[in-house]
RNA sequence: GCCAGGGUAGCUCAGUGGUAGAGCAGAGGACUCAUAAGCCUUUGGCCGCGGGUUCGAUCCCCGCCCCUGGCACCA
């Protein structure tokens, strides 16, 4: 049978990991256990991109072997996307062997095929920073900016990929699968992009120039630059016998930013696989970015960057999960503002659910004893509650279906508020003062609806906020399945069951001790 | 310049050819199980601007303005 893969962009390891590149794993992982939880069996890959100059310039500058800067780098990414609960099944560095002999593969198998070939490469070369200039690095009058040091024009011989040969195909390939990235909007910006004919791609850097990458199989005097680098591990992570493992590939998804979409992704990507023989990806999905308020860009550069480790180490990693997944939606762009955060921390988590967490587990304990009693009635209230529920949760799952995140924990919020309002229609503590046996039946029912209302709405959110429904789950003494069809039933599992007195979920700022986990 | 996305309540955003919606923020109220939380009621909008189609447009068409991104062999 073949696995749901799904990949996110490797990261770029020269740097430490921002808002952006959390994001990414984040909604990745969501769908990741979002299809668990539908069944499917999942194959999560992410990894970083450990070859290139910026990496070779980063590990001179600090005077420490290239291999032992990326070591320490990848080993931080790693370490966020552990913390931030990215449940991958495999992390794929590009420095890793079995990565650079499924290059050194592809790359030989093009070559043999000759859809490889060596030629001049002139240009304008910046000795200071080490690399070719392009035409728009200029200023507008003309002359090149101080950054660069003294620019040379010279001669440099390179290999290229016949990338423009199959641009007609590529062409036909969009025409004929219009679902091929999402949203639709990219497609059509893609197939703009490919009015313009292509020019064959660059693949390599002479060894002198650039030392930190992988030699080309067949001229040890260069390395592969980029694309026969970076995008390959898609494949490498899943190579067996000369192709990717027919139970893997095709890829699902790959998910990235739209700043990668073109070229690489969309055009690089999908015609360096049919040039090998290899099968495209299913599809792209293409996400937007986080802006600042105002719409600033977020950038290392100005110091204008957000540490998602900061939220996570004060509010915990659920709280950030949430507010990624509810603020984005999937394929534009959104601001991030700790206002903002902290506004839904306080009104969906803290208020809503924490508080009514709290509340479930409190009056249960005091009213009956801690167990969940059976319900005996099904009134009004009960019925209104129980047919949201099931509109619920039909639509929230349509909704993930279409990567429609935020919408989805949208509508399952307003279960969750309604749960509030059932509480208030049925007021528990005041049926708790009457000794009327009608009155006794009323609350019996109150806290068992209560709480399966809970365990259901909790359920749903798990992809986003898996620890807090662990949590939860686990003070209302249930024990859940791996599925959701076993899972999302209005029923009675929770009947008998002995409850935890009480949990803070999302203790308010003022007081806010970091939550454990 | 070309292409794409966006311009709707103070803020973040939904939305439909037929009297404009949500959440948050603001105001008032009743309650007390609860994280001074929750519940009920409520203030608030020439739906970017100007034309056109239509019985009727926020939604369709044309023009314009503003914001964001892309326009490659950088990742």
């Amino acid at each position: 049978m073949k696995s749901f893969y799904l990949t996110t962009a490797i990261d770029y390891v020269n740097g430490s990991p921002h808002i952006g590149h959390a994001y990414e794993k984040v909604l990745t992982d969501v769908i990741a256990r979002f299809r668990r939880l539908m069944g499917d069996e999942v194959f999560f890959l992410i990894g970083t991109d450990e070859h290139g100059q910026k990496v070779q310039m980063g590990a001179r500058k600090r005077g420490i072997p290239a291999q032992q800067f990326v070591d320490n780098t990848a080993a931080e990414f790693r370490a966020l996307y552990d913390r931030l609960g990215v449940s991958y099944d495999d992390f794929i560095r590009t420095t890793e062997e079995r990565h650079q002999r499924v290059v050194r593969e592809i790359l030989q198998r093009l070559h043999d095929q000759g859809e490889i070939y060596r030629a001049e490469y002139r240009g304008f070369y910046s000795t200071r920073q080490e690399q070719f200039l392009q035409e728009k690095d200029r200023l507008p009058d003309g002359s090149w900016p101080e950054i660069f040091g003294e620019v040379t024009e010279l001669v440099e011989s390179n290999y290229f990929f016949k990338l423009r040969a199959y641009q007609d195909w590529l062409i036909d390939y969009l025409r004929t699968h219009e679902d091929f990235i999402f949203p639709r909007f990219r497609q059509k910006q893609v197939l703009e992009f490919l009015k313009e004919p292509l020019n064959d791609l660059c693949i390599s850097r002479p060894r002198e120039r650039l030392e930190w990458g992988i030699p080309l199989p067949f001229d040890q005097d260069f390395v592969t630059y980029v694309w026969f680098d970076a995008l390959v591990n898609y494949v490498s992570a899943v190579w067996s016998e000369g192709a990717p493992r027919a139970d893997r590939w095709p890829a699902d998804f790959h998910v990235i930013g739209k700043d990668i979409l073109v070229p690489p992704h969309a055009v690089y990507w999908p015609i360096m696989l049919h040039a090998a023989g290899i099968a495209p990806p299913k599809s792209l999905l293409v996400h937007g970015w986080w802006l600042l308020k105002g719409g600033q860009k977020m950038s290392k550069s100005t110091g204008a960057a957000v540490d998602p480790l900061d939220l996570v180490d004060r509010f915990g990693v659920d709280a950030f999960r949430y507010f990624l997944i509810r603020e984005m939606n999937v394929g534009q762009d959104s601001e991030f503002s700790v206002e903002l955060f902290l506004s839904r921390y306080n009104s969906d988590l803290a208020n809503d659910l924490g508080n009514l967490v709290n509340r479930a587990l409190n009056m249960a304990g005091r009213y009956s004893a801690g167990v969940v009693p059976a319900p005996e009635v099904l009134e009004e209230p009960e019925r209104e509650l129980q047919a949201l529920w099931s509109r619920t949760r039909d639509e929230a799952i349509s909704l993930c279906e279409g990567f429609q995140f935020h919408a989805a924990l949208e509508r399952t919020l307003t279960f969750i508020k309604a749960i509030n309002r059932y509480v208030e229609q049925r007021a528990p503590w005041k049926l708790a003062k009457s000794s009327e046996p009608a009155d006794q039946v009323l609350l019996r029912t109150a806290l068992a609806t209560m709480t399966e209302a809970l365990r259901l709405g909790v359920t749903l959110l798990a992809p986003v906020i898996p620890g807090t429904t662990a949590k939860v789950n686990a003070a209302l003494g249930h024990t859940p399945a791996l599925k959701w069809s076993d899972e999302l039933q209005w029923g009675t599992s929770l009947t008998g069951a002995k409850l935890q007195p009480g949990l803070v979920l999302f203790p308010r700022p003022e007081t806010a001790k970091p939550p454990a986990v």
